[in-house]
DNA sequence: GCATCATAACTTGTATACAATTTTTAACCA
DNA sequence: TGGTTAAAAATTGTATACAAGTTATGATGC
């Protein structure tokens, strides 16, 4: 459940510790990457961070600003609005799709991951909480199997992480969660056009827990890197 | 309507430059892209080509295996298809949305792209031909105003360019061209339903194209570039 | 005390150096 | 001749060096 410290590819190893850090909110919104700070802390040279940052801002998670260096992505409401108008467009044709083609295969995976956002629930993890709740909607496309989409979408809810997280509370968590487990009962029932109109509800939900825009103050990177 | 010598970020320079030839066919898919033939070609350093080809393997119009380089990429026909069905999700719902909305400027905007698409079918140059019939569905996403869809079609496009050119004819080039026509004549009379249907089928005469699977012999780089 | 400018410290951007791996070349043997 | 192996050449992966630019510091003038 944690990224593992041994590893075949640096730069890959120092992506996804940024990604987990940065979409788990322990790098605040804004926060300045330094590179030789980061470079030490990984025990690297200032090249593979730099590849690692590079890589981040294509993902929309990292901005980079030319002489200036890179911070943490603070997306604008704007761009989270476009960002689950993207997400809609995809999830509800997809949400389809599964129910459509969904076998008793399908269906039990899923099921087996509602088990994990359940018990993530109960721990209070707010942390892996976040990240079940994404990884579902990915798990998703990743049964259809169209990597492409599984793909597109997993940078599409690490972006969403980035907004959602300033403001989503345990509650809203718990919401997520059930209307997670109603979807995945109508997909059982082949109920499509149900299952569809859930999704849409769904994505209204999250979407609608961002409205208001307070900021807090960015952390140190030590610290959040731990 | 070229790649301007003169740049600021030399990098994104590097990756335009590439992008552009592996689009439009200049590098042959399998290709190899040695970092030190590159670097003198662009006439800097292997650290600035190395950050390009980073870049480029994120879009996927490059695959970099380890210790052993990067080649153009040569998606397979399962890719191919899963990059159609993904662009169906989004452009479906894409021509809904802009034929709901569409005001006599955008309307206008695209009849403006329209002119030039055949143009280039005049000209039968092959390369701008390509690019605009690409850029027809990008600019749609532009015309809506949402960044982030624009962004995501304009990549999913250009893994498609890399498909399709290999097989694409004038013939078929002429075919899309007149249903770009068709498509914006059923915008322009709000027709929702009937735009859509043409937008589906346009999808689908354009997959259709690329059912055979010859390959061509890979190209040198030198001469690729000019 | 506050703003302005010059200098110093730091950071980024690019090139180069070097070790590790892969590919090529060529020699050798069956 | 064809295949196997060993050395040489070339290429990649990472670190370091250095120039150019940015930020921080502190002195000066008002």
């Amino acid at each position: 459940m944690n990224t593992p410290t041994i590893d075949t590819s640096s730069t890959a190893m120092i992506v996804q510790s940024l990604s987990k850090a940065i979409v788990e909110h322990r790098l605040q919104p804004g926060a300045k990457l330094a590179e030789q700070k980061l470079a030490d802390h990984f025990g690297v040279s200032r090249t593979l961070v730099r590849q690692a940052l590079f890589q981040l801002s294509q993902n929309r998670l990292v901005r980079m600003e030319p002489s200036r260096g890179a911070f943490v992505a603070a997306p604008s409401v704007e761009e989270a609005k476009q960002v689950f108008a993207v997400r809609r467009m995809l999830e509800l044709e997809l949400t389809r799709q599964f129910t459509r083609h969904a076998t008793p295969t399908k269906i039990k995976a899923l099921q087996a991951h509602l088990a994990k956002e359940h018990a993530a629930l109960h721990n209070n993890d707010a942390a892996s909480r976040t990240e079940l709740l994404g990884d579902f909607h990915v798990r998703m496309a990743e049964l259809t199997g169209n990597d492409v989409l599984a793909e597109i979408l997993g940078d599409l809810i690490s972006r969403c992480a980035l907004i959602t997280l300033m403001y989503q509370t345990a509650r809203a968590a718990e919401c997520s969660s059930e209307e997670h487990d109603r979807l995945v009962e109508a997909i059982q029932a082949k109920d499509e056009d149900e299952a569809v109109r859930l999704m849409a509800e769904h994505l209204d939900s999250v979407e609608k827990s961002l409205t208001f825009n307070k900021r807090q103050p960015s952390a140190d990177i030590r610290e959040a890197l731990r």
